[in-house]
DNA sequence: GTCTATACTCTGATAGAC
DNA sequence: GTCTATCAGAGTATAGAC
């Protein structure tokens, strides 16, 4: 995860050095506890409370190092977004369509499963209107998902993946691996909570999309 | 949508007849307000200020046509359930396989593109793990969904669709269908606000399920 | 840097007139 | 049945001692 965290206060010239070990640790400390809470229960269902208890720290202390709540939450959906964007860059114009397309819906597979709380951050963020990440999904997000869409077609037109609409592969990609982790809940309530919810998950999508792209 | 709605107050033997024509219409209006609200805030980020000026209603007469805010929350659950498990009631053990199945999916497309207010009610529910209907996806989803995998494993078996883990199977049909209602807000980022957020969407699922369930 | 005490706002809910 | 006025509690944020 990235953290490039805007300093807080008058940072002037003089004191660079203040920026101290322990300062990010708290700073890492209160973004860790911030996700878990903020996932779990969405911006207003979050309290700085619940933050400051899952932090072990007190709650004026989390505001000594975040200028409020709503900060605190921009600056998760900040550090979130680019690892969020990253598995669908890394798509190779020059490999062989098929098992590119299969590479990053693996890639983005596992981001579900190591990245849960990411996952439901952005889940809530988004099913209420994406107030605070509008701007960048109408900019860099549109523009990645047009450039994909724009190879995918190439493509279905070269013959080397079956011709399917680009748009809503990439959807139905995003929609089966984040339901893993957004829905959690429900199927683990369904499979039993002992079972990983992934659990073979991959091996379905494998043959899902083998089967819809092979070019025919 | 159903509304068998649980009275409220005192209702002994006598007054049977006490439940207006109005009445009825203000809960109505009432919970449909509440589900404009819910459903775009969640729970805890919805206020009853909110709801109130959306029903054009006072707050205190919400408050006197239901015992609180969490009643009313509940009351669209359970509204909510039976409808939404319907379709999965539907699907026919006499009937062709693929087409069965097909028509489920569409069915669940439909209300996607019917009732997104209502998914979105429900994603949120799920988000936060599920606490208020925990019991019923344990029992009666849970049940249903253990029925269904048996029925679809038997076809399998039968060589009538290909061989697949009916357990994805469902979560795949919930996850693609369910993501044009839950995050439609991205998608009409990304591909423009005039654009019918499930515009081609039942046309690429019927190719991405004939492909995969085709006996082979 | 961190804490205790506290100010202030928001919001769910009630009282009571009409 | 519906409203105005108001209370009580929760929750964000600040003051100020240490």
């Amino acid at each position: 995860m990235a953290q490039a965290n805007a300093q807080r206060g008058s940072s002037g010239a003089a004191e660079a050095r203040t920026t101290t070990r322990i300062q990010r640790r708290n700073r890492r400390i209160i973004l860790d506890a911030a996700l878990e809470v903020f996932s779990a229960h969405g911006f207003r269902g979050a309290t700085l409370d619940q933050i400051a208890a899952e932090a072990g720290l007190s709650k004026p202390n989390i505001l000594y190092y975040f200028d409020g709540k709503e900060a605190i939450h921009r600056a998760l959906l900040t550090d979130l977004l680019s690892t969020w964007l990253d598995p669908l860059r890394m798509l190779n114009p020059e490999g062989e369509p098929v098992a590119e397309i299969m590479g990053y819906m693996r890639r983005k597979l596992a981001m579900s499963r190591e990245f849960p709380r990411e996952s439901r951050l952005f889940a809530n963020e988004i099913l209420q209107g994406a107030p605070r990440i509008e701007a960048v999904i109408r900019t860099d997000l549109r523009a990645l998902v047009d450039d994909t869409a724009a190879l995918l077609r190439r493509w279905a037109d070269q013959g080397r993946i079956a011709p399917v609409d680009p748009y809503h592969l990439i959807f139905s990609i995003w929609a089966l691996t984040q339901h893993y982790a957004d829905f959690e809940a429900q199927i683990r309530m369904i499979r039993g909570d002992d079972t990983d919810p992934t659990d073979g998950a991959e091996a379905f999508m494998d043959t899902l999309y083998t089967r819809l792209l092979a070019p025919r």
